[in-house]
DNA sequence: ATAGAAAGCGGACTGCGGTCCGTTTAGTAT
DNA sequence: ATACTAAACGGACCGCAGTCCGCTTTCTAT
């Protein structure tokens, strides 16, 4: 077995950091703590670095010392939920876990992904609009190997692509405006993926 | 024969202005003459707004009246490019116009667009990043009306959805990043779009 | 305890897209 | 020609993400 380790959702500094200073600490604190806050209040789109940096009563400069960019932060924010459906996917039971055929694996997948975009679309659309290569969001990284290895599995030809196309059809922005602006339900978004899943992976 | 008219690729302003006065006209070539010189010069990325007011000897709120936003101007500077492909993929010969299965016209619509990205790859990224739901640039949304008649002909359950998918799947920012930051082919990227389609619409 | 170094801090500053509004100018009606 | 009006103009201004750098705090070694 191998020893696995998650991929870490917040790029939260060079791992390792030897110590974290007890007032780095403190501060990290108070900005989760403020940034929860404010998302809850007004919305993750509304939330500015400085109202942050000035709710949780800490210069500008700290929160993006400890959070890189708004989009560091924002995957930080959901890191708990992201690492949970991480889990599910790699160790939990079938079928979205091992154990079920690939097909079922990447129905399951995409059905799992559509609700969790429905849940944290706010904070996943901000996390990916705010990075250039949305792909370089780690979790994004992940689904796409996760995707890329089902597939390769059903025996398609160049897995890591078509891998690549399913995961932009995925993608946050476009599931959340689907059924937000465009007023799709989600029914159909998981009824569609199903369908495409099914008529990719059936045999010829 | 219905009287088609065609998407206006740039939002120029509400249709059927009764005059452009000369001094705007004249302005507007400038805009024009200017942002395309920058664009060869510097590239689309690194166009700014002020540096285009200034080059082209113009008030920035000129630039702005014009155009509507950095997304508005791209579009501009691809509507000759955007009107071809357009043209092609409704009139033009089979098989990406009419007069070849849904099959052959989706195949050869993907491979189009797909190279047509390629070559204009830095004005579509810009275009769709500087807007809100890329999917409000018009060239996108008839792209996705054309899909979603090609598959409803082929007895998808729901083309609109899965034309969507495609749709994001073709996205110009993954079409122009999977070739130029992780350095795959464009040959992979068409071929793996023929396998899509071919196992999306082969009869059950 | 103390001194030195490194990590952390804060907020002024930059660059950008986009807006606002007082001023100018082109067309039109007389 | 003249006066009037609506369109166009320009650039100061705003809000935001992200950077920079001189100052402060915490930890460590003695």
């Amino acid at each position: 077995m191998f020893l696995v380790s998650f991929v870490p959702l917040q790029p939260d500094l060079p791992l390792g950091s030897p110590h974290e200073r007890s007032d780095a600490a403190r501060n990290r604190e108070r900005l989760l703590c403020a940034a929860r806050e404010l998302v809850d209040e007004f919305g993750a789109e509304a939330l500015t670095m400085d109202a942050l940096a000035c709710k949780a009563k800490v210069g500008k400069g700290t929160v993006f010392r400890r959070f890189g960019s708004r989009a560091g932060l924002m995957m930080t924010l959901l890191s708990d939920a992201e690492s949970d459906f991480q889990r599910a996917f790699m160790f939990g039971p079938p079928p979205l876990g091992p154990g079920a055929s690939p097909a079922e694996r990447l129905t399951a997948f995409g059905e799992g992904r559509i609700y969790f975009v429905l849940e944290n679309g706010e904070l996943l659309k901000a996390a990916g609009a705010a990075t250039r290569n949305r792909f370089d969001v780690p979790a994004t990284k992940l689904s796409h190997r996760h995707m890329e290895v089902l597939l390769r599995e059903a025996g398609i030809a160049d897995p890591w692509v078509m891998a690549m196309s399913l995961t932009y059809a995925l993608d946050p922005e476009r599931i959340v405006d689907d059924v937000r602006v465009r007023g799709i339900s989600p029914k159909r978004l998981t009824d569609s993926w199903r369908d495409v899943v099914a008529r990719l992976m059936r045999p010829a």
